[in-house]
Order: C-alpha cells, then sequence, then structure tokens
DNA sequence: TTTTGAGTTGTTCGA
DNA sequence: GTCGAACAACTCAAA
C-alpha cells in the first residue's frame, strides 16, 4: 500500500543538497512535485519583475533536470492554501514537504498550511536548505539573539559545525500521471512570468544563466578566477571580482552549504588563501545575520530598526518625485550613480560597492526615505531577498542593526575614482560619456569646454547636471540627522 | 549589576 | 601629497 508524498518546492530550485527533498525520497514512496505561483498570499512581497524572470528560467531548468530522474514538475498558480490541500486530497497523499521560509509572511503562509493540513491528518515536515544555520540557532551568551555582526561571525566560525551538503538524487520515484487524477499542470508559459510589452529583459540573457547547472558554473568560475583576490577586487565593479551568486543563491539553485564546504575545499588544497577566502565567506554569513534580524524583528521589512529613526525628516515625495526619478533612470548627473542604476535596469544587478553608493546618494544626497530605495531593488534585482534587501538598505540608512554611523556618507566623485580608477565601469553603462578624458569622467561638470566637445558632451543636453551639489546635499543630511537625536 | 571594549565597506579638514 | 583626528554618542556582547 502506498502513500504518496506531496514535495513542494518554493526557494529551494535543486536537487542537490536538498534535505526536504532527500526526507522525501526516503521515504519510499512516490513522489508529486508541485510548485504553486501564489502572489496572492505574498502580495507586496511576491517576485517583482526582474525575479519573475528569473523564475521561468529556473523552473525551466528545473523541470528538465526532474524529468533526468525520472519524474515532472507539477505547476499551477493560486493561493497555496487552496491549492495544496486540494491536490493533496485528489491523489491521497499522507505526507508534505517541504524547505522553509523566513518572510514574516511567507512564516504566516506557511503555518496556516501546515494547520490546514494536520487538521487532516497530513504530515508536514520542513526542513533547513536555505540557510547554514537556523536563524534561532546562535544566541549570545545573555541569551538574546545577536544584532552586531562581528560577534556573530565569531561565534559562527568557533561553535558553528557546518552540516555535510546531503547526497545528491538519481531517481525520483515520481507519482504516476494517472494516479494524478484530475491534477493537471500549466504549462510554464501559462504562468506569465516573463516580461512583455516591452521586454526589458533582453539585458539579462547575455549575463545570466538560471537554474541548477547555471549556478554550479557561477561557483566554479568564481573560485578558479576571481576567489583568490576577493578581499581587494570585490570593491572594483570594473572587474570581475563578486562571486555573481546571489540570484541563484536566493533561489535556491545552489546552498549557502555547498558554497561553504566548496571554498573550504580550494583553501584546503592551497589554491585560494585563507584570508581571502574568510573574506567570501563572511559575506554568506552577512545573509545569515540579515535573516537573524529578519526572524527576530520582522517588522524591519518597512519599520526602522533603530526607533529614533521614525522621526526622519525624509523628503516630501510630492516635490521629491523628480529626484526619485531621476535616480531610477540612472539621470542624476554622477556617473557612478547613473552607471550603478542603468547596470541594474540593463542587468537585473547591480555590483556590491555601487548598492552602497547609490543607496548613500539617495537617503543622504536626495533625503528620501530609504524605502523606495527597496522597493525598486525588489522589483528590479533578481536576486531581490527580503532580509538581505532591507537589512541592507537599512544600514546605508543609518537606522539598522550595526548601521554605517550617519555621518557617513558617500563621495560619489571619491568613490568613483578610487574604485573605478579607469572609467571603465562608467563608460560601460554610461555611453554617453565614453569618450571624455579619465580625468574627468566622474566629474563632467568640471571639464573645460573644450574637453566637452571634443568628448561630444553636452551637459544638461546629452547628459544632466548634477541634480544637487554635493557639498550643500551633504550639510543638508549632517543637518537632517540632527532630527533624530 | 557593572564595567569595558568594540562596532563592514567614509569624508573632511588642517597640520 | 600624506597623515591623523574629528565626526556623536550609543548600544551591544562578554567578562
Amino acid at each position: 500500500m502506498t502513500s504518496p508524498v506531496l514535495f513542494l518546492f518554493r526557494e529551494d530550485l535543486r536537487l542537490k543538497d536538498n534535505p526536504a527533498l532527500r526526507a522525501a525520497i526516503e521515504t519510499a514512496q512516490p513522489i508529486m512535485c508541485l510548485f504553486v505561483l501564489d502572489e496572492e498570499t505574498e502580495g507586496a512581497w511576491s517576485a517583482g519583475g526582474a525575479r519573475k524572470w528569473w523564475l521561468h528560467h529556473s523552473l525551466k531548468s528545473l523541470m528538465a533536470d526532474i524529468e533526468e530522474v525520472g519524474a515532472s514538475l507539477t505547476l499551477k498558480r493560486g493561493k497555496a492554501e487552496d491549492v495544496v490541500p486540494k491536490i493533496v486530497q485528489e491523489i491521497g497523499a499522507k505526507q508534505v514537504f517541504w524547505t522553509r521560509r523566513y518572510g514574516p509572511s511567507q512564516i504566516e503562509a506557511d503555518k496556516t498550511l501546515k494547520e490546514i493540513l494536520k487538521s487532516r491528518d497530513i504530515e508536514v515536515k520542513s526542513f533547513n536548505g536555505r540557510l547554514l544555520f537556523e536563524p534561532w540557532q546562535f544566541t549570545t551568551k545573555t541569551g538574546g539573539y545577536y544584532k552586531v555582526f562581528t560577534p556573530f561571525w565569531k561565534n559562527l566560525k568557533a561553535n558553528g559545525d557546518i552540516r555535510a551538503a546531503v547526497a545528491g538524487i538519481r531517481k525520483i520515484n515520481g507519482l504516476p500521471k494517472e494516479s494524478q487524477h484530475s491534477v493537471a499542470s500549466l504549462a510554464l508559459e501559462e504562468l506569465d512570468l516573463r516580461p512583455s510589452n516591452p521586454d526589458w529583459s533582453k539585458g539579462f540573457d547575455p549575463e545570466w544563466s538560471p537554474g541548477e547547472a547555471g549556478a554550479k558554473d557561477r561557483l566554479k568560475r568564481f573560485l578558479d578566477e576571481a576567489a583568490e583576490a576577493y578581499k581587494d577586487d570585490r570593491n572594483r565593479p570594473d572587474k570581475p571580482g563578486t562571486s555573481g551568486l546571489s540570484p541563484h543563491l536566493h533561489h535556491g539553485e545552489i546552498s549557502p552549504i555547498q558554497i561553504w564546504h566548496a571554498v573550504k575545499e580550494r583553501v584546503a588544497a592551497n589554491e585560494i588563501p585563507d584570508d581571502q577566502a574568510d573574506v567570501f565567506l563572511s559575506e554568506i554569513a552577512w545573509r545569515e545575520f540579515s535573516y537573524v534580524l529578519l526572524y527576530n524583528k520582522p517588522d524591519m521589512i518597512d519599520e526602522e530598526i533603530n526607533p529614533k529613526f521614525k522621526a526622519f525628516p525624509w523628503a516630501d515625495m510630492r516635490s521629491a518625485k523628480p529626484d526619485l526619478t531621476a535616480w531610477q533612470k540612472g539621470q542624476t548627473g554622477y556617473p557612478i550613480v547613473d552607471a550603478g542604476m542603468r547596470q541594474l535596469w540593463q542587468t537585473g544587478w547591480m555590483h556590491n560597492r555601487v548598492r552602497m553608493i547609490v543607496g548613500s546618494f539617495l537617503v543622504k544626497h536626495l533625503l528620501i526615505d530609504w524605502r523606495y530605495g527597496m522597493e525598486w531593488f525588489w522589483d528590479t534585482l533578481l536576486d531581490a531577498d527580503i532580509a538581505s534587501n532591507t537589512a541592507s538598505w537599512q544600514w546605508i540608512a543609518g537606522c539598522g542593526a550595526d548601521a554605517a554611523p550617519y555621518f557617513r556618507i558617500f563621495n560619489p566623485m571619491t568613490q568613483g575614482e578610487k574604485f573605478d580608477p579607469n572609467g571603465d565601469y562608467v563608460r560601460n553603462y554610461v555611453t554617453e560619456l565614453a569618450n571624455l578624458p579619465t580625468k574627468y569622467l566622474h566629474t563632467p561638470w568640471e571639464a573645460p569646454k573644450d574637453v566637452l566637445k571634443a568628448g561630444g558632451v553636452k551637459l544638461g543636453v546629452t547628459y544632466p547636471n548634477p541634480i544637487v551639489d554635493h557639498k550643500t546635499a551633504r550639510l543638508r543630511a549632517l543637518d537632517a540627522y540632527q532630527e533624530t537625536k
């Protein structure tokens, strides 16, 4: 007598090192693999435009991978609490397995679903397949959760026994089609995840390979080519110095466990210096830290962690709207800011150093509420992650846990000259400045008239004048922050 | 309970 | 050009 298991894929779109899937297989029961696109329950926090594009391709890849091991992926759309119990009943499943999620609305939704299923005598088993450790696992000696990164990181390194990756999957005993009764899968196209009218995703294709195989390649490339110089090169948007794993990691095409062990192996083989690897792994730990904050303080998704900032005099959006639009479109007149915002729009991703520069600019130079920045990133980033996105915006705004001191206001000229010294990054994305000499690339308004003319630049026509003066804006921001005292 | 040391990523100014 | 101090206090984590 068999009793099928229903496996729900969500933010764990992979077959390797997937503890929940592994456990489902170990029941030795036939498995039905299901993905439910549930935009209703997640509301404003459902996938933005860029992430939907990724999801489309990631699901396509996952479907092929699942078919290769002898099963299939059923696609549905609707509220999970309606769709899942119905399918459970139709196929006569006795167990449902999934990987845990940690966004406040996700926790709530999963709790509701679990209660519905339990009330019908269906067993639900959930697993950690997204994080190195559960967000409740590391506590301070006084019993609270960590609010400062460094002690958290030290504790993690000293006491964290990182589990081994679980065995890969060679075969899934898929529930035969005839046993799925009336449960028909939607076609991938019917989920309608790709943009049309206009299709703004053209720039994504050459940059990214969504899916488990793409994630594996990306990791290998990083370990082969960039990891050994990570410490310094990670700050250089003009170089391929970062891993670019964030969208893969967000969608669970690779786990932090796999990344951790892969890095450690290379260190053990003397292929990557320990200090370089340590800085990279600390970035993985930052992701964990963000989840610790989110789990313990779920209202951080739209409320300042530091309550003093609730009184901050943000710009009135009735008059600041043009500034926000200029920032979104990469038309602020500050080349490094504009390059970053255009990279985001074109490729669905922005270099981490530049994320800090554009974030600081929005919040401090323009005094625009960090939530507007967060929302824009949510819609445009392929790696938009509720924990990392909100924690990072609060960090740069100064209102977060362990945040940057308020007087730390990035100077877009200095940052550009320091981290894009030859101007390659700016030239790549702000093409109208490409023919300016490097000397004036980050400060075109300082270029002599003949230099501008020779470079084909007409300030205010082909490229905007700065929308705010740096010095004025800096002093204004320092003043505004006085209000939080 | 109190004390102590420390806290991702910066900028500006003046010597 | 280079260097160190100031920028503010405050909260956290551990002893």
